[in-house]
DNA sequence: TTGTACGCGTTATCAC
DNA sequence: GTGATAACGCGTACAA
């Protein structure tokens, strides 16, 4: 059975292709009501479906978004073992479907580019997750095509950011701990990059012990990598080494996972000896045991958000380079679960 | 800046079009090893890649592959919410970008069918996960492209199916806590429909039961949705109203962690007083606190499994429609961890 | 090695 | 005002 093309149906109803195609396109102005109902119906009757692919072809479009997430470090993975980015990816799909866009899903690997996919699926924009180095930034200019980024503070007028005020959140997170009578309080975090989300966690962590008059000690500070495993040895290590710490702040929910995990294992409880605040509020924070007291960030309103920043771009491409607001930060609040014990 | 087109390198390297062609698809035999050379260096100078789009027209191919993803019940946002279906894409991502593919992610829209998709798109291929109506499946077929389903018990020819033994899995669950000394023994479900892997698990349980000569009790069946919320109030209802239960089956590792915090709220301990078994062994099941016991089936590998085959698929059809195996189940194992405990 | 018809749809141009 | 013809977009592969 041979694919349905438009010269079938223009076949099919007795007129030319270029009136099947006027119809398709809604300027039913160059073409007769009688045309127009004959075509409809051999459309019906063969069941037409247009190919995307040909009319991308002349028409420069591809109505395909490309959406790259990070990887595990031997770049063969996605990371998608933090339910964070299918989260996110799941509201942007919602979005763009409704005007007729597909997601591409794609890693960044080695060999191939990013420059590549976009140029040879001919994306009509993209949608990038996380930091990446500086080349795939500059890559990303060359495709010439709308990107939005995603928790990433790269500065640059080719781009709209979409992300949350990292420095608050962490200021929100150590605040409430110190609100809530603790005084040496500990972070586990990711690797501290110059410009990345977790140094503006960092610096937000900082300022409330500044703030509260506390002292900054560095041998607080437990830095590794984003993962449950670092936070459960740091818990472990916190709980035996450290009992002056009655409260950590973690920069992720998965890492807080791992310190609570940690912190049972070497003999203490949480929130009864330690207290603990996590980040993102991914949809686990809440069914943990004990539920997590976190920085709640709206993570399907981000993605949402930056769909509809890159759709409107996209929308707006043909005319000027209408550039709107270069940065829009989803709002924060404290999700106040069970992981905090008030000090008196 | 203009795109750069096959034309643009061959004229930059004073070649015919068709030259380019042949060297950029290996058919090097047809040119001097001059001419190569220059077409090379052309290529690199002009910073030249191929469209995808423009070469799926000829070839009809579109190097894309379909994953279609459960939706919530309002059909507007993709089941993502669930880490189970993040792992397997994550695993299809790697193994399909490895042959040159992407993936275009999307759920069943009402009004767009799925035949719409894939026959615009020019799909090579698709993987379906989880169960549909009839209806999707007779698309499908329609469709004409290979395509592999993910726990579905659809049996039919044109179909390639990836999946584990439900059936078994429900058994080793049941059989888990039978040998553990427990005899009354609940299970707590999503709706039980017919050929679903919810029915062969709860087939499962009840083999194991009848097997060890015990009571099938349909009052022990709790069936309503695969969620958190449905485990919770489970929990609840069966640690006050079912003091005689003292080992529940979750069919799904999310109701599992509902059950075990509808346990708490009711006053009592997992696994003191309540054991609890669940299925999947997503990611989160080891960060559980407790940490838990669950029917682990490899995610990844089904994933991988899934995406190998259907790439094989698409290579054959060009011969024979090759049919291989119809069905591969992945092995099942029990991952003992801490939500069980031996009754004496 | 090269010229060119072809795949599928869009749209400018031309004819009635 | 209606409708058809044909060039075009980008690569492929056959004929010359």
């Amino acid at each position: 059975m041979r694919k349905i093309t438009i010269k079938d149906v223009a076949r099919n109803a007795g007129v030319s292709i270029a009136a099947v195609s006027y119809v398709l396109n809604g300027k039913e102005s160059k073409v007769s009501q009688d045309t127009i109902a004959r075509i409809h119906e051999s459309i019906k009757e063969l069941n037409y479906i247009p190919s995307i692919t040909a009319r991308g072809l002349v028409k420069n479009t591809s109505e395909l978004i490309g959406v790259i997430i990070p990887q595990t470090e031997d770049h063969k993975q996605l990371v998608f073992e933090n339910p964070f980015y299918s989260e996110m990816i799941s509201a942007i799909e919602a979005v763009v479907r409704e005007d007729g866009y597909h997601i591409i899903l794609a890693g960044v690997d080695k060999g191939k580019t990013y420059l590549d996919i976009s140029t040879s699926r001919n994306l009509d924009g993209a949608i990038i997750m996380g930091i990446y180095s500086e080349q795939l930034y500059e890559e990303c200019k060359q495709a010439n095509i709308p990107i939005v980024l995603i928790d990433s503070y790269v500065n640059d007028s080719d781009f709209t950011n979409v992300g949350i005020d990292d420095e608050l959140g962490g200021y929100m997170a150590t605040k409430h701990l110190i609100d809530n009578g603790h005084r040496n309080i500990g972070l586990v975090t990711g690797m501290i990059r110059k410009d990345g989300v977790v140094e503006k966690r960092f610096l937000g962590y900082k300022r409330a012990l500044q703030e509260a008059g506390l002292f900054y000690n560095p041998d607080y500070v437990f830095e590794n990598s984003v993962s449950y495993t670092h936070g459960r040895s740091s818990g472990t290590l916190i709980a035996e080494k450290y009992p002056e710490i009655t409260g950590v702040f973690a920069t992720a929910d998965m890492v807080a996972f791992g310190l609570i995990r940690g912190i049972k294992e070497a003999g203490k409880e949480v929130p009864e000896h330690i207290s603990v605040v996590g980040f993102d509020d991914i949809s686990m924070a809440h069914m943990f045991l004990p539920p997590l007291t976190t920085v709640r960030q709206q993570i399907f309103l981000k993605g949402e958000t930056a769909a509809k920043l890159l759709i409107d771009q996209i929308r707006k491409k043909r005319g000027a380079k209408a550039h709107g607001k270069k940065r829009t930060n989803i709002p924060l609040e404290i999700a106040d679960r069970e992981t905090v014990r008030k000090l008196h």
